[in-house]
DNA sequence: TCTCGTAGTCTAAATTGTAGACCATATAGT
DNA sequence: ACTATATGGTCTACAATTTAGACTACGAGA
């Protein structure tokens, strides 16, 4: 039974963040990804707090990553991963949008 | 200079909702737009909400209509209209979510 | 006049979005 | 060895968005 709700939008772009770094997926990657897409600053709170959120709503996991040459910081970093729950939400707000978006190109292709 | 966050899901679905119906963009049938193409229920708390919320900030205006042949409800129709500004959100949305989802047509086109 | 359907307002609560202070560890420089 | 700096992340608290549902009004038809 899907859910009532859709993703929010700052939801809906987290986790298209994620996908598209794939194995690069751990937080300041996907971080860094979501600013330079949006050209807005993501504090820290705001990303990892929703993170946590996807995560408790089944959206999302995440596994400690081995630290790999090179790396130096304190804290294991997280590697996060869409779940197939996560991917099929993203597909229900997409849809929606593309309908309502139809025949809209002129106005909506910003300059 | 643009403001700093971006429209909410709904927002943004309204704002589309009222584009698509363009002359006919008034109240029940923007509402029934938004239900067909999200496939859920908009209350009518929800909608008029957002609604209310969307002008003040400028991205909407609305004019009372005249009433036409074979209306007849209690009050004035209010008819709606995105404004330049409500039209750059939605452009800037727009472009963030298609950077976003740039390369992953296979994974989020659902069944 | 009673009832139904249309339009819209208002209140309150749940959910999302956001900032910023704080914790912990590693590396570089002195 | 000690300090500064950078990385990665947690936590708290508040602001904004989303949502339901009760309530008001009016017209038309039985």
């Amino acid at each position: 039974m899907p859910p009532k709700t859709f993703l929010g939008e700052f939801e809906q772009m987290l986790l298209l963040a994620i996908l598209q770094k794939g194995e690069d997926a751990y937080g300041v990657e996907v971080r860094r990804e979501l600013e330079e897409a949006t050209g807005r600053k993501v504090s820290r709170g705001a990303f990892y707090t929703t993170l946590d959120r996807l995560e408790s709503k089944g959206y999302l996991r995440w596994t400690s990553r081995p630290v790999e040459g090179g790396w130096r910081g304190g804290l294991p970093q997280r590697h996060f991963e869409v779940t197939d729950e996560g991917i099929a939400q993203l597909q229900r707000s997409r849809a929606a949008l593309e309908r309502l978006s139809r025949g809209l190109d002129e106005i909506l292709v910003g300059p």
